[in-house]
DNA sequence: AAACGTCACAACCGCGTGGAG
DNA sequence: GCTCCACGCGGTTGTGACGTT
């Protein structure tokens, strides 16, 4: 991750972007906890975060809400999107309104990596060579047409999609480099912290 | 075992909209 | 009526993880 070091310490000044450490979570957390969220700019501000206000809204929309629910998009879920898909188009954050716990960002990931990867390859099959390329990407905007919401076959439909990420729907994010704070015992995951320890620690700091 | 390619997802960017002054 | 600001949305990019050769 950690794409530079963002030098930070010689220009603090300036506003962080780019992977979000536990230290900062832990201060939205609080923050929000504290004062509510809305006017996301001075909530930056006042919380001491060096993010724009837009940086911390997503982030915490997407990503530290506590209700927000994450991984493992049911069968159900998936008929869904497709369905509401089909008659809006992208408009994500309307479809996510239909899908509890989750977000238009991760709807609208979870239709490009996977749902979108399906149409195309339908359109492949059925279109063999005549394809054009250019086309492919639409298959996005151009709302899919009429195959949509029936046509786009229950193979994939019908099953969880992502055998691998099924086993932890929790979030996991980086931990900083904090000597105070012990990370999780074992596990290839040692690097990493999971919203309930994030949202314990918030508790106890309260 | 290493290199390479692909996938999945978090985060950023630009634009449009609505409300306050 | 106009301007400015904050918010929300959709598209795109960057990067780590994972799989394949």
């Amino acid at each position: 991750m950690d794409k530079k070091p963002c030098n930070s310490s010689s220009q603090d000044a300036e506003v962080r972007k780019g992977p979000w450490t536990m230290e900062e979570d832990l201060i939205l957390i609080n923050y929000i906890a504290n004062h509510g969220e809305g006017v996301w700019n001075s909530l930056a501000k006042s919380a001491g975060l060096k993010r724009t206000g837009k940086s911390c809204r997503l982030r915490w929309l997407n990503y530290l809400r506590p209700d927000v629910r994450r991984g493992n998009i049911t069968p159900e879920e998936q008929l869904l999107i497709m369905e509401l898909h089909a008659k809006w188009g992208n408009r994500w954050s309307k479809i996510a309104k239909h899908l509890p716990g989750r977000t238009d960002n991760e709807i609208k990931n979870y239709w490009r990596t996977r749902i979108q990867k399906h149409i195309k390859q339908g359109d492949q099959s059925n279109s063999q060579g005549q394809s054009s390329e250019g086309t492919a990407d639409q298959a996005s905007t151009s709302q899919m047409g009429s195959s949509s919401t029936t046509g786009l076959d229950p193979m994939e439909t019908t099953y969880p999609l992502c055998p691998t990420t099924a086993s932890y729907p929790v979030t996991l994010v980086q931990p900083p480099d904090h000597p105070n704070v012990v990370p999780p015992p074992d596990s290839n995951q040692e690097n990493y912290w999971s919203m309930e320890d994030l949202w314990s620690m918030q508790l106890l700091n309260e």
